[in-house]
DNA sequence: CATCCGCTTGACCGTTTGGTCAAAACAGAC
DNA sequence: GTCTGTTTTGACCAAACGGTCAAGCGGATG
């Protein structure tokens, strides 16, 4: 992952204190704001009063609304998906997909705006990161099935799809940072409460790791 | 449910033949616009194109956008908690969440858009469905979430939150639906093979059913 | 043929919004 | 203070879009 010189809109330039202030204050607003809203439904106007600036100096920043789109967007995916390409082949199975579950889960109830940019971006049809998700994302779900392949070969964990057994743990996990407003709607005032979060993680982590377990 | 006199917007006059089969195109289109580019992304021009007639003749038939959005979403919403509703305490709990899920998934496969266009009311908030969800389905999740207490104080099933057992199966088999872009960019060729449904089905209901049996 | 009424449409309007631009304000170097 | 490059902004534009309206169309009824 070098950064070669003809990297698209990345001049070697180094960003001013100033701009590195900006840029970081805009992309946060633009999060928010498009988790919420969608990429038709943000304006620029909402992101950058949210920046605390100008329209037109968020457009100095930032050459489009595409652009910010972008941007926010990749910054998340790595985030998103480090803890995946952690996965450990050499470790115990189903304590490997428990630190990845439960890492998960607090991503998702730590900064559910990710989580909602990402779904609103993949259900229209992920106009941005179509090719990423064709590329680098299937390169690494492959290499990570086949683990789980090998851990199941071993007689570790009981015979499952990997690749459904990773979708089952995405949408799961996801569920409860792009669907919350229906949790908080269908559970009222617990959701609030401190311990929903751990509770949520417990029962989810039973019923996978129960599920995958072997049995015999 | 009985439609009282003063039911909202529904005058007693019975519709034309032209009506309904106008009223259907549209609603028909804009399901499917609604789901792949959101209310705020939607145009009424491309509803009108897709459903055959102007955009001024589709306001003949519905009085603003989001009449159409409700419309749509209402009709949508019933026929999505059917099965739902359907879970019968008398019977086996195993094979009741099998059948219910299996439902859910054909659903997912069939209608995808369904799923999409619910997905993004409820990521941007549920501005229209809000209160629906605070009230009749909350009601609905209450009752089910006792029959699976139940269940599980009879030991038919082992102990498991039935509010997460619930979220957990909505998550996953609504997953199939809404994600479907990312489903195919990972598993390439594999996802349009006809087989792709049933495995994912297999997968599913293995882990959930292995999940939430009980162990001795 | 004339009338009526449900259906359809082209033309139009006001608002919102992404984006531009030229000029002003500012900051630092000398 | 002056000069130079950076940052900020008010004013503006063109396109897109939701919605209106008056006029046209067409088929049933008399």
């Amino acid at each position: 992952m070098s950064r070669s010189k003809s990297d698209e809109a990345q001049q070697a330039k180094p960003l001013s204190r100033i701009q590195e202030t900006n840029r970081k204050a805009i992309l946060e607003a633009a999060l928010d704001v498009f988790a919420i809203s969608g990429f038709r439904g943000a304006t620029i106007d909402e992101i950058a009063t949210k920046a605390g600036m100008s329209k037109p100096n968020l457009l100095y920043y930032f050459k489009s609304k595409r652009a910010i789109y972008q941007q926010v967007l990749e910054q998340t995916l790595s985030d998103w998906l480090a803890p995946f390409a952690e996965l450990d082949p050499t470790g115990d199975p189903v304590e490997e997909l428990r630190r990845y579950i439960t890492a998960k889960l607090k991503m998702s109830e730590k900064n559910p705006n990710a989580s909602k940019l990402f779904a609103n971006e993949i259900i229209h049809g992920a106009p941005v990161i179509g090719d990423f998700l064709k590329t680098s994302l299937k390169t690494l779900v492959d290499e990570k099935a086949k683990v789980i392949r090998y851990w199941v070969g071993e007689g570790k964990l009981a015979p499952v799809d990997p690749y459904h057994l990773i979708f089952m743990i995405w949408a799961t996990t996801q569920h409860y940072a792009d669907f919350d407003v229906q949790i908080r709607a269908v559970v009222g005032s617990q959701a609030g409460r401190p311990g929903f979060a751990d509770q949520a993680a417990q029962a989810v982590l039973t019923i996978i790791l129960n599920g995958i377990r072997p049995r015999q």
